[in-house]
RNA sequence: GGCGGGGUAGCUCAGUUGGUCAGAGCACGCGGUUCAUACCCGCGGAGUCGUGGGUUCAAAUCCCACCCCCGCCA
């Protein structure tokens, strides 16, 4: 009884900091990918999780002063909180910190070894004794000094354990050339095999700088890197050396959906690791492009980062419909307007104009004009379907073949071609409409072909919204509502409450092939817009409309993780230059409540804080001393640069910058109205 | 520098092995309709297909040179 089954998983991503649009777009395609392949009757394992080893953390859990599990407890519900909102339907959450993924991991790290590939050696470099951290020559800033702090870096070895990659160069050669779609979109390939020519030297695949990882076995001072840790997720998920049915059943995966930029881990690492233990590697690695932000990079240093949560309650807002359709409008745009594997930009009037062409226009506004018609002639029951005539046939046609065809651009996994099919289908329905004008023909007293007419659009309208319930899993439940059948609506709600969002309304592939799936007699419901046009000019007038609250981060680099995101340096900029509004706007300047204050050891003027920001609780390192003192300074509302680049002060690191006004003598904090409080994190603008 | 991809209507892009290939969607303009969320339907644009050569009866589509953009090179 072996249905065709279908593995699919995003990077597990790196819990060093909180979930963006690089996160959100990954598994958003994931979702859809995932939700398409079930309607088709696949048996899916679609996994997602959090990476949750390594230096990085260890260190970030220190300065919130918390152990690592904590901390990366902490992030790992922030992740499962958005997949909540963005209704993320997956079957499988794995985080590395799990006993079951710490058997995996030590595992594969023994096979290895026992078959030679792993041998101890050296790893040489140059360190900086402050990060405890190796850099490459490139990495350094000049001098040879380390790029985080600016010090002085020294060639150093360290003792670890080193994986044979070089051996397995000609294997996955000829894989890659066996096995076409193996690495996607096809220039990514070539870039891959470009990379595995020039050669490859063997991979560190062990440390011994830190300890918050799973220790290599029987050598109790190496910790396993991130490699081995991260990238056999995969496999635990499978049910690796744990539940050898499940693993025959899953393993390979059918495609590991990745970002550009860990492409390389995916197809090259992660392909002889497996192979090296004797495992075959996954059919298909994805790679995805990035998403630009109103034409610029998106950089955590210029604080532009989306927040697709942020969009989606702006276009709440602006549009009245509720939250959740608004999530589905932004899984739409995500998966409509770029092809995956290529970059993109992520321009307000584009996704407005998405939603009102698309969405309102196209879509919703075809549901509200044929509802009212039924309502007026048939009492809101949904009529008997008479014999074609006229332009019937050939819709019918076109709507019986319109699944067929979704799906065979699915499985390229170019889902705006699959969209743009549906919207050829949503087309075709209002000029059948349009010509067919049921409203002439019930004034000519032709009451059945009018209800005809009514139904056929209808049915074309019904076959659409299946094709559409992968990608918006939450606004076409109330499509089905308002067609008469709430059921499916009560039972997708019923599901995703009990967190078997996967089962969605259970409808296939042949309910969309199907003519008639609509029940003459049924009650349909009065129309209301789904998804209310947005009057475009109060939208881009509105200066909140895309408020993203920047946030800092500490980047590392993970080989799972999967930021669509590139830090780049921050310009600077001369003091006399004049600034446009939207250079302004990528301050990221707010307000913060001083929760704790200390004067820094062994500094005259340094106090340390501990600033709540909003989002976090930052800590920031300033020179106020002797103009206030610590005490001075809890519990009191200032006014901070959040999006400047972190820096240590004293062997603190400060990220941020409280702002001051000075001048001779006098010396002070901004500070806000006390007549209107705001709380943390009010924007200043 | 090496390797690879790309420069086509205002915007985003399609254009298989050379001959209705000069297109689609969006935006824009005009007309129609008024069932509908000022929506839907119809019509329209002349864009030297990056630049300059060349091959050919025929090139956006092949060849050469050049300009510009992008990706990869742990």
């Amino acid at each position: 009884m072996a249905a065709e089954r279908f593995y699919i998983t995003t990077p597990i991503y790196y819990v060093n900091y909180y979930p963006h649009i690089g996160h959100t777009y990954t598994t958003v395609i994931a979702d859809v990918l995932a939700r398409y392949k079930r309607l088709d009757g696949v048996d899916v394992l679609f996994a997602t999780g959090t990476d949750e080893h390594g230096i990085n953390i260890e260190r970030r859990a220190r300065a919130e002063e918390v152990e690592p599990q904590v901390w990366a407890d902490k992030i790992a519900d922030a992740f499962r909180d958005v997949w909540q909102r963005f209704n993320i339907s997956y079957d499988e959450f794995i985080r590395t910190t799990e006993p079951r993924h710490r058997e995996v991991v030590q595992r594969i790290f023994r096979e290895a070894r026992d078959r030679g590939d792993i041998y101890k050696g050296k790893y040489e470099g140059w360190y900086c004794p402050r990060c405890e951290s190796f850099y490459l020559e490139s990495d350094l800033v000049e001098d040879k000094r380390c790029p985080v702090h600016r010090l002085p870096v020294e060639w150093n070895a360290e003792d670890v354990y080193l994986f044979r990659l070089s051996k397995y160069a000609d294997w996955l050669l000829a894989h890659i050339e066996k096995n076409p779609s193996f690495i996607q979109p096809g220039s990514r390939k070539n870039e891959v095999v470009s990379f595995v020519r020039s050669g490859l030297r063997d991979l560190a695949v062990s440390r011994s700088t830190f300890t918050w990882g799973i220790p290599v076995p029987d050598d109790p001072g190496q910790v396993i890197y991130v490699w081995i840790d991260a990238l056999s997720n995969y496999v635990t998920v499978a049910g690796y050396g744990q539940d050898e049915a499940r693993f025959a059943r899953y393993w390979p995966a059918d495609v590991h959906l990745v970002g550009k930029e860990i492409l390389r881990f995916h197809a090259v690492i992660w392909p002889i690791i497996l192979h090296s233990v004797g495992l075959e590697p996954p059919r298909q690695v994805y790679a995805h492009g990035w998403w630009s932000f109103r034409g610029e990079k998106i950089s955590k240093s210029t604080g532009n980062l989306i927040d697709p949560w942020e969009h989606a309650q702006a276009l709440a807002r602006l549009s009245g419909a509720e939250v959740d359709v608004c999530v589905d409008a932004i899984r739409y745009f995500l998966a409509r307007e770029i092809p995956l594997g290529q970059d993109g930009d992520w321009a307000d009037e584009s996704l407005l104009n998405r939603f009102n062409a698309d969405l309102a226009n196209d879509y919703g506004n075809l549901l509200n004009r044929t509802l009212p018609l039924v309502a007026r002639y048939f009492g809101g029951l949904l009529p008997e379907a008479g014999p074609e005539e006229g332009g019937d046939e050939a819709l019918r046609r076109l709507a019986t073949a319109t699944a067929d065809e979704v799906l065979a651009y699915v499985d390229r996994c170019d889902f705006q071609r699959a969209l743009a099919v549906v919207w050829q289908l949503l087309a075709a329905a209002n000029k059948y409409l349009d010509t067919e004008a049921p409203w002439n023909e019930h004034k000519a007293g032709r009451v059945a072909r009018a209800g005809t007419i009514l139904v056929n659009t209808l049915e074309a309208l019904r076959v659409a919204t299946i094709l559409l319930e992968p990608v918006m899993p939450t606004a076409t439940l109330k499509v089905w509502t308002q067609l008469g059948l709430p059921h499916y609506e009560e039972r997708a709600r019923d599901a995703r409450a009990a967190g078997r969002a996967s089962q969605g309304t259970g409808l296939s592939r042949l309910d969309a092939q199907r003519w008639r799936g609509l029940s003459a007699g049924v009650p349909v419901a009065l129309a209301t817009p789904i998804f209310p046009r947005i009057d475009l000019k109060l939208a881009l007038a509105d200066k909140n409309f895309a408020a993203t609250p920047p946030v800092a981060a500490t980047s590392a680099a993970s080989p799972a993780a999967s930021p669509a995101t590139a830090p780049i340096p921050a310009k600077e900029t001369s003091v006399t230059e004049m600034i446009s509004i939207d250079e302004f706007r990528k301050l990221d300047i707010r307000t913060g409540k001083v929760l704790e204050a200390r004067q820094v050891p062994k500094a005259d003027k340094l106090i340390e804080l501990r600033v709540d920001i909003g989002d976090e609780v930052r800590t920031i390192v300033t020179g106020l001393i002797p103009h206030y003192q610590p005490q001075d300074l809890v519990g009191r509302t200032i006014v901070v640069l959040a999006n400047l680049q972190p820096r240590t002060v004293r062997g603190v690191e400060s990220r941020g910058m409280l702002l001051t006004a000075g001048f001779d003598d006098t010396f002070g904090l901004l500070a806000v109205d006390p007549d209107k409080p705001a709380p943390p994190g009010a924007p200043i603008s």
